[in-house]
DNA sequence: CGCCATGTTAGAGG
DNA sequence: TCCTCTAACATGGC
């Protein structure tokens, strides 16, 4: 389900619920999903009082009452589900449950089991990892310019690399590559300075407009997104072009399923 | 059955 | 060292 804005959106509906409320118990029923070991996740948490909810490229994160954070990514089929005080509310795929001191409950419901819920003792050694957040001030176009031009590599999985810019995803780099007009195998360093700039305002562009719909909605793993109804790319094999009437084409990059229109993103590849 | 999937990572080979 | 590609994780839907 979860890309930055899809990530944005679980954050914001589920910070009023948490913020404020103490871990009385954690369970889970897939202990591989729980790092560094289930043991660590439970003893982490449980007597905590989550303090703040918020995001840091796909991982959202639990700051507590002790200076530790949880941080939990969601991969491809992560969900949450709330209960309301002592309210049975069995998921298809629960992987893991906290309960709270005041008898209600967050279920973690996962099908294809690639989430993750981490203990983080330090935050800054946990997330060290990860590259700008697109959506921060400090992302410019000169600092793309920078993170483009000091390697030679496909622009597509460049942008999808999470340790340079994170993020992004599948969707979203397929949007703002079409929204900048660029092919997605155009060689990272071979860009000019108002193409660097046109994808950068197309990515905060596309993250932006997708957090105002709430996210993207495919199926019943993520409800109430209405991106879906606007991209211009992605899922669209096939249909025209929205600004020029060519027929949408599919191809693989990086083993990824990638949309372009062929005659809006013609910059040469190699 | 075969292929697809909003994600990430380890390993092989050039 | 850097880049690309494959396989793997595990499961459901079409």
């Amino acid at each position: 389900m979860p890309e930055l804005p899809e990530v944005e959106t679980v954050v914001r509906n589920y910070r009023p619920l948490l913020e404020g409320r103490t871990v009385a118990g954690f369970t889970t029923r897939w202990p591989k999903n729980c790092l560094p070991s289930a043991a660590a996740v439970r003893r982490g948490i449980v007597g905590r009082t989550i303090l703040r909810v918020s995001r840091r490229a796909k991982y959202i994160v639990l700051a507590l009452d002790n200076g530790a954070h949880q941080l939990i990514h969601l991969r491809m089929s992560g969900r949450f589900a709330w209960a309301a005080d002592h309210e049975k509310v069995e998921t298809p795929f629960v992987r893991a449950v906290w309960t709270f001191t005041d008898g209600h409950a967050l279920w973690f419901d996962d099908a294809r089991k690639f989430g993750k819920i981490v203990h983080a003792p330090d935050l800054a050694a946990a997330t060290a990892h990860l590259g700008v957040e697109p959506l921060d001030r400090t992302f410019t176009a000169g600092r793309l310019a920078t993170l483009l031009t000091r390697r030679a590599r496909q622009l597509k999985p460049l942008l999808l690399d999470q340790s340079v810019i994170a993020g992004l995803g599948n969707i979203y780099v397929d949007e703002a590559l079409h929204m900048a007009g660029l092919h997605p195998l155009t060689r990272s360093d071979r860009l000019t300075p108002a193409q660097i700039s046109a994808l950068c305002k197309s990515i905060r562009t596309v993250l932006r407009t997708s957090i105002r719909r709430n996210g993207t909605t495919f199926d019943w793993i993520y409800p109430s997104g209405q991106m879906q109804n606007y991209l211009k790319v992605y899922g669209r094999t096939g249909e025209p072009c929205r600004r020029c009437r060519t027929a949408i084409t599919y191809l693989k990059v990086a083993q990824r399923g990638t949309h372009i229109c062929p005659a809006c993103q013609l910059t040469a590849p190699r």
